[in-house]
DNA sequence: TGTACATCAGTGAACGCGCGTTCACTGATGTAC
DNA sequence: TGTACATCAGTGAACGCGCGTTCACTGATGTAC
């Protein structure tokens, strides 16, 4: 119906399919149904188009985790560190393939930067997004409050960040580890600390 | 004097300044200082340039952390463990910008994997050559036993790989932190952990 | 020392190709009377 | 109901351009006698 909306969608798909280096406009327009004209009556270039698919069409990593997040209180703190975590995990594994191919042009890479600079409204970063999670639960008593809410939400993110990007470049077949092994590993490790030697449980 | 060592490097200078979008054969000989046609005496296509770049003339993670990883038992871990962020940090900023932007080139990171696979020796990860200094320092009875290695590697090397990427995205301005502060916190963090109520120092 | 030839790293004009973008057009739909 | 016109989303052939790659060549250097 929206023909605007089908191009961006397609714009999406070829990319993920072919790459930043092969979505040209051709094969958007052939994987959208119309014409290569068209694209040009609804974006001004194809930087544009890239920009606005990258803008527009990808998940935000608020409504990713938002339930994973509010669970403060509930449960317990190893379950919803590895709720966030998994949350985490197929975020990033949807939007890194797109987002690194940036990195191939410096140009689009800097019109990026732009857009992202003149959103208006919620600034928070992911690991600040984590890192309130943290401080809700440290208010309430069940995790250490000396520890640093920003710091544990950098590790545990950088790790699953790091974790969809490795998979990626290494292809499917170097992947030892479950997902729900790796949170697991990552929740458990945040909790235990390494200075301690109190008894386990 | 090496002709070929030439290319490599002018391919990687090319590379950083312009992107791999704009790294084009014209440019690469115009910086290595021959003819374009040079370039297809040593090189049988753009391609295999681009995989023997990256291959030859990027840094190992291995030579980057050697020193600080040998410091099991010696200073103290909190220390240790912010030398090996830092050369961890300054290997990721090296090898990040280019190794992302293979990924808008779906041909060219199969190729790249296929190398990476072909590698023969040593094929421990980033992660495993960390874990196994948390593991001499749990055997000399500095780090908590309980304390899960792999994870450990995996938290601190993830956010080492985040922050950068970010940093590379969002360009120079996003720095709230300087790398000394960043790796100070995420070594604290690890070591504080989340569960205990023990008190400080 | 001089001459003839072989080698080979490097050249650069030329090529075919596929790209992003344009623009005169088509034809379906809506509107006025 | 019928006619004339306006609008506008979508078309697709055409364009100029810059790309990766080729290949006949140049000319410096080495070798044989």
């Amino acid at each position: 119906m929206n023909t605007r909306q089908q191009i961006l969608d397609a714009t999406e798909q070829v990319m993920r399919e072919v790459g930043l280096t092969g979505a040209t406009t051709k094969e958007i327009a052939k994987a959208a149904g119309y014409a290569e004209g068209t694209i040009y009556k609804y974006f001004s270039s194809k930087q544009e188009l890239f920009i606005a698919t990258f803008g527009e069409n990808l998940p935000s990593f608020v409504s990713a985790v938002q339930a994973a997040v509010q669970r403060a209180g509930e449960e317990t703190v190893q379950a919803n560190l590895e709720a966030i975590a998994l949350a985490t995990l197929s975020y990033y594994q949807k939007i890194v393939p797109l987002t690194a191919a940036f990195f191939a042009d410096p140009e689009l890479l800097g019109r990026l930067r732009e857009w992202i600079r003149e959103q208006p409204g919620d600034t928070t970063t992911p690991p600040q997004r984590v890192a309130a999670y943290i401080k809700r639960e440290q208010e309430l008593g069940r995790i250490n409050k000396q520890a640093n809410a920003l710091g544990m939400a950098a590790l545990l993110l950088g790790a699953c960040f790091h974790h969809v990007f490795l998979g990626h470049m290494m292809g499917a077949n170097a992947a030892p580890l479950t997902e729900q092994q790796f949170v697991t590993t990552l929740a458990q490790t945040l909790m235990v600390g390494l200075a301690g030697e109190q008894s386990a449980e």
